[in-house]
DNA sequence: TTTGTAACCGC
DNA sequence: CTTCAGGGGC
DNA sequence: GCGGTTACAAATCCCCTGAAG
């Protein structure tokens, strides 16, 4: 049986050579096995680390960041240059975030706070309307979007903050934080029935004129790798049937590419872990948090990662780093 | 949301 | 302004 | 009896608001 950390070298031994069936397509070994005994191979997936990244790009490169911060107050008073970091971390030139769950009057102050290590940058925030302390999107930016919206421009749907675009010369990026299904489901018809296919329709007119980098937390674990335990969870909001076939039929089936799943198709990706059970520590989590790029991106992915030792929020921080051509 | 437990099923 | 209980979300 | 599935109950976390001091 082979233990996840601390493999004996007769294990490492092992899983190269049987990994080496395990290579797949894109050359990325999908799976670690181990000869148990003479008679049994148990093979066990592969979890993300952030060692599985390739090389720093060199050359021109854009590099945006998502974060589900679970509030963004509580994310800056817990350390208040988190997000400073991060973005020197990662170069980042863009970082979208949710769940900032900010009313329109705390924005000053969060502005106040993220400002010393964001000069020039360019702050924009969607916050709850109908609900204080709920919900929430915000985009910072190194550069100024030549434009920046909020909402799907559906009003039954835009009063949570829950969607910005910003448009950059050579794409739009959506940031999304899509309605939760909800305890008991109570909330499953409206965001399926309703809210995806309106969001649907929104990115099919972005993507009409331009390139779309969606990003976000999608409130969905779209296969059984994305989630820790899919025979429990099959009634739970995020991984019911209805809203798996709505996330591929609404937006992998109008042309949207998961980087991640498929840079990795068989890696096991967490971006979420329930706080109240220790989740994290067990990585018994889900993996909610994308970036989906319109086909003709797709080339240009050099880097879908995850950041799963980042703390501050139950949700990790994702990332895309794109080559940058033309001069867009 | 996750986990534990009991009840239940088919073999 | 600070603390606390209650409620909600996930 | 065994493995798998279903159903229910219990416990757990963090952060919000609003009331009270």
């Amino acid at each position: 049986m082979a233990s996840k950390r601390g493999k004996r070298k007769a294990d490492v031994i092992d899983i190269q050579v049987i990994a080496a069936e395990a290579v797949t397509q894109n050359g990325s070994i999908v799976a670690s096995a181990v000869a148990s005994d003479a008679q049994k191979i148990t093979v066990e997936k592969v979890e993300y680390t952030t060692d599985m990244r390739p090389p720093r790009l060199d050359g021109p490169a854009d590099r945006i960041l998502s974060w589900n911060v679970a509030s963004l107050r509580s994310t800056l008073k817990k350390d208040a240059d988190a997000i400073g970091r991060l973005i020197d971390m990662e170069e980042a030139d863009i970082v979208c975030l949710q769940e900032t769950k900010l009313k329109d009057s705390d924005v000053e102050s969060c502005e106040k706070i993220l400002r010393p290590g964001l000069h020039d940058w360019h702050f924009y925030f969607n916050n709850s309307q109908a609900k204080k302390g709920y919900s929430g999107v915000a985009v910072l930016s190194r550069t100024k979007p030549l434009s920046v919206t909020n909402g799907l421009g559906v009003e039954d749907h835009d009063q949570e903050g829950r969607l910005i675009t910003a448009e950059y010369p050579s794409y739009y990026v959506v940031n999304v934080y899509v309605p939760n299904s909800g305890e008991g489901l109570k909330r499953l018809d409206y965001r399926v029935g309703s809210w995806d296919v309106a969001f649907a329709d929104y990115l099919a007119g972005l993507s009409a004129k331009k390139p779309v980098i969606l990003t976000g937390d999608l409130n969905c674990a779209h296969q059984e790798i994305d989630i820790h335990d899919p025979k429990r969870n099959l009634k739970s909001a995020g991984f019911t049937v209805e809203e798996r076939e709505s996330f591929s039929a609404q937006l992998l089936q109008r042309g949207f590419k998961d980087t991640f799943r498929e840079r990795y198709p068989d890696v096991v990706g967490y971006t979420y872990w329930n706080y109240r059970t220790g989740a994290r520590a067990r990585n018994r989590g889900w993996r909610l948090d994308y970036f989906l790029v319109s086909e003709a991106l797709a080339g240009r992915v050099h880097d879908i990662f995850h950041l799963p030792d980042i703390q501050g929020s139950d949700h990790c921080p994702v990332g895309l780093i794109l080559h940058r051509v033309g001069e867009s």
